[in-house]
DNA sequence: ATGTGTTCCTGTCCGC
DNA sequence: TGCGGACAGGAACACA
């Protein structure tokens, strides 16, 4: 999925079609994504208004004029494609219907916003705007990595004395959440800790040292508009350019990019993840 | 309480 | 060109 700089790069695209706009007409094609949809949707969205479009972690959320917020979570391969606006100097027509599109929002003004999934790990649902954090699925994930509730005390606290790979650790949305498993392999290969190390056995002073690292990847990646793997796009479906600056991910047999580093990208299976990371200069 | 493996679903790519 | 298997940005869930 898109990872948090993706579901950020995704929001403000989104943003200026949606933010203050009604919401004419709501399209349901498949209610059938990670979890049903819930009970009339369609109806609910439809004559609501867009007050704000906010993010936390990898969700994204549509404040609405009748007091619901809409949740949406893009799951591994969802999209949010912008038509029928003016995106630049560019006006984007209605593409024809595509397989997997799942919900169409139709804004007032002609604007439209469909959400396609091919694989259908996505998620939307409605709740009260004041109950959101209390959602089930949001209630549980830790703070914001760029917020001021994510700094060097809080990590070395919730790291110390546990036994699971940093890498893992750093996947946990309880412990940070927006982090997915392209910018953990970024971040540790930055801050030269090899994944598989037990998370309690890093020295305070390098978990402290993660912290702005997180930040500053993460700030990277939504200046360069997201990383473009095969189902990201941004939300005027042009492509994000981090992807040409990974140090590691997805460069098995490539060399180390670490100034005065002679290692070879290795990748292990941890968690059925994929961790890419140089033996050399990771430890 | 912690940590690990499985599972959901479709598409793409690679080797034969 | 087809076929099988590995793999893909997530994360809930069942189990040890």
């Amino acid at each position: 999925m898109p990872e948090l700089p993706e579901v950020e790069t995704v929001r403000r695209g989104l943003a200026p079609v949606m933010e203050g706009a009604m919401i004419a007409r709501a399209t349901v094609n498949r209610p059938d994504l990670r979890w049903p949809l819930p009970d009339n949707m369609a109806a609910r969205l439809a004559g609501a208004r867009v007050v704000a479009l906010r993010r936390r972690s990898k969700y994204i959320l549509a404040d609405l004029s009748r007091g619901e917020t809409l949740i949406i979570h893009l799951g591994m391969s969802g999209r949010m494609l912008v038509s029928g606006a003016m995106l630049g100097a560019f006006h984007h027509d209605h593409p024809a219907p595509a397989k997997h599109d799942h919900v169409i929002l139709d804004m007032e003004g002609g604007a439209r916003v469909t959400f396609n999934d091919a694989r259908r790990f996505g998620a939307m649902d409605l709740c009260a705007t004041g109950a959101v954090d209390a959602h089930w699925l949001l209630r549980d994930i830790g703070p914001e990595p760029l917020g001021n509730a994510f700094n060097e005390d809080y990590l070395v606290a919730r790291l110390k004395g546990r036994g699971m790979a940093i890498k893992s650790a750093l996947l946990d949305q309880r412990i940070v959440a927006g982090l997915g498993n392209i910018y953990v392999c970024e971040v540790l290969h930055r801050a030269r800790i090899r994944p598989t190390r037990a998370a309690g056995r890093v020295a305070a002073q390098r978990v402290a040292g993660l912290v702005p690292i997180i930040r500053q990847v993460l700030d990277e990646a939504i200046d360069a508009g997201g990383s473009s793997l095969r189902d990201y796009r941004q939300a005027d479906g042009e492509l994000g350019y981090f992807q040409h600056t990974f140090r590691v991910y997805d460069r098995e047999g490539a060399p180390c990019v670490a100034p005065g580093c002679e290692g070879t990208v290795q990748r292990v299976v941890q968690a059925g993840r994929s961790s890419f990371f140089c033996p050399r200069c990771q430890s």
